[in-house]
DNA sequence: CTGAAGGGTGGAGTGCACTCCAGGTCAAGT
DNA sequence: ACTTGACCTGGAGTGCACTCCACCCTTCAG
């Protein structure tokens, strides 16, 4: 038992790619990772953390540009609160929006398939007429 | 009052540039459209309503390829009514589960809104405390 | 002692969906 | 006659978010 994560570990829970956590690193989502004397990552429960929300952030399309903007916000301090909930109340806004988008374009494409079943049934209705 | 629609009309009222409508046809994703004497591209009704739909498709996130499979089988003709309606079936599905994802995801990020808003409430009433 | 597993690096490559550009045509207004 | 604006073409370029690659190192089971 450890208290750090390995990268396999990390990748596996979060269903990430090795190369897509260095990748984030890179970026600057997540702070300088621990290593090990051999020069591998150690994950600690923060960067655990920290990569949770940035899924969450990633997986409703937040730019990686926007996550290193946050992420250097949490890096600078407990100051930064206050700007953290503005990102994220905005983030949060645009998601709602994002949503209601979805639900309209749905509607739209269930009205589509409803049109398709109307004309299959009138293309059966007319064979039974033939048939007649 | 003409019964076609010119590339700036059609642009301008599916918010699309130029050059997407145009690489949308390249695709494959609206058939042969018309053209002028002089070589410039004529919209008729139907036009803008595949233009509809494929817009509709794109905005929910679905690639160009299948958006391309699904153009083929309207041009392919009647029959092929029951595949589209399964395509777009499948679409409505999976836009379901992404609605349901994004509503999970913004759960998470205003708790951790929520949680930041108690982080600041918490160091309010420190200062309080000292100021006693 | 060996070889497989699991990591490391820098840098190149990929896939997608546009987006831009150079150079050209055509019609209409002044 | 000239300019303007809307359009045309083929092809190159862009931005994003990964993803892959070659080559190297260490640890550990058999």
């Amino acid at each position: 038992m450890t208290d750090y994560y390995t990268p396999g570990e990390v990748a596996r829970r979060h269903g990430l790619s090795l190369d897509t956590l260095r990748y984030y690193e890179r970026e600057g989502l997540l702070a300088q990772v621990e290593r090990s004397p051999a020069g591998h990552r150690r994950y600690r429960a923060s960067d655990v953390e920290m990569l949770d929300l940035v899924r969450c952030l990633r997986d409703t399309d937040m730019p990686i540009a926007r996550l290193r903007e946050f992420a250097e916000l949490v890096r600078a301090g407990d100051h930064t609160i206050p700007q953290r909930i503005e990102v994220l109340v905005e983030h949060d806004a645009q998601l709602t929006a994002r949503i209601a988008e979805l639900r309209r374009r749905q509607e739209a494409i269930r009205h589509k398939i409803d049109y398709y079943r109307g004309v299959l049934a009138e293309n059966r209705s007319d064979t039974e007429e033939e048939g007649r």
